[in-house]
DNA sequence: CGCCTATTTGAAAACCGTCAAAGTATGTGG
DNA sequence: CCACATACTTTGACGGTTTTCAAATAGGCG
């Protein structure tokens, strides 16, 4: 019964979905089940890598902390999505740590028996070069963004990185997004109520709802060219 | 005696020094060589993923601009390495631009023939997401140092990453310093001033050499805890 | 020697973070 | 069902870090 919903997760996932059903029972057979409470951490940066992990239920945010102690958010994943690989391929510590969301249930495999499978599976690999490369694009923009933008132009490119993602509906708090943008709370907030005013968007305690996408994008290239 | 060279490169390289002598001939054979001055770009952003390089000699730095057209350099890459394969790979505009620093000699592989060769050879597959990952990683900690830390510990950090890589002599202006840590050449100036009277770096035009790291290490930590 | 680029310095101001305090949803336990 | 605790949101004032602008100096290459 459990290994059934394991094979659906995996099947489920933009990596694995290619493999045909004896494969996915093989890979299946290797995994481990693990469910958290919401907010706990998975593990922490600097952890060994024991393995990676899909999710199979609920959300995640792999967090990195500053010298002092700001948390910064490096990403959100959620149901399908990987997570733990760049330690895993390493070999070499987690460099993030990973909390919770909400309740989650994720699918582990270890170290050795995915680097055996992935061996057998070369296929696999390219699937996998495709998601590091699309993870690098987006670390690299927002590289540019904390770089070179204003605190205003990298919160409206946050969302909008956001909404493309996940739809207009953003189940975020502004700690969170300030925590993803590089700002604190209290400017997320001015900022947002700016928003609210002009009807860029809406919001209840917790989530966000953007109303005028072409506005938002308007505000994310910066001020009209003087 | 062209291919001598090619063979020679790619054997130099991480990514393909575990292949034999008939792979590196075969891979020779598809690759192309150019040759570009000083200063000059060998694609930009947005352009169609043509072909991936490698590095025979010289050295590039990777480049995308905010929208003000502030300059930000993603990373510099010398003799051996591999540039523009997250386009090549994901089948997209190449994600930033990428200019020659001295002059420089490339091979190029066009797209569809690295992939049919990577269809061979499996295990250069794991080698490229050895690559990727650690690129990610250094990309989600220069994110969280951005994001929250001060400029002087970003500074102090990106000249650390880069001795690390090439040793304690820079071969850098303050400004591309500057570039590279987001922040602008004058406060990069202040910055290395007040190195230079601690005795912590000495430097002429264009380059900076750091003379005591240890002290570098500490700056990188942040003021001493209050 | 002259030009171009890199380095330097100073002053003013903008942006944004920090601190403090209070109001407002949401859920929990009695 | 209400009271309370908790976490999220809001607002204001202040100040510091860092950018911006301007102008001058100095090093290296042709």
């Amino acid at each position: 019964m459990q290994d059934i919903k394991k094979t659906g997760v995996l099947k489920g996932t933009f990596i694995f979905s290619s493999l045909n059903d004896a494969e996915i029972d093989e890979l299946a057979g290797l995994s481990f089940e693990r469910t958290f409470a919401a907010n706990e951490f998975i593990f922490h940066e600097g952890d060994a890598p024991d393995s990676l992990y899909i999710i199979a239920q609920g959300q995640v945010k792999v967090v990195k902390y500053s010298s002092q102690g700001k948390e910064f958010i490096v990403a959100f994943f959620s149901s399908g999505e990987m997570f733990g690989e760049v330690a895993v391929f390493q070999n070499r510590h987690y460099p993030a740590s990973v909390q919770t969301a909400t309740e989650t249930r994720v699918l582990g495999i270890r170290r050795r028996d995915f680097l055996s499978f992935l061996a057998d599976h070369p296929e696999i690999s390219l699937k996998i070069i495709n998601v590091l490369s699309g993870r690098l694009r987006d670390a690299q923009n927002r590289l540019r963004d904390l770089a070179g933008e204003r605190v205003e132009q990298r919160l409206a490119r946050t969302m909008l990185m956001l909404s493309a993602r996940i739809g207009s509906a953003l189940p975020f708090t502004r700690q969170e997004l300030a925590d993803m943008s590089g700002t604190t709370t209290e400017t997320a907030i001015r900022f947002m109520a700016n928003l609210k005013e002009r009807g860029v968007i809406r919001s209840t305690r917790g989530k966000i709802i953007i109303l005028d996408e072409v506005k938002l994008k308007l505000l994310s290239e910066g001020p009209p060219q003087v």
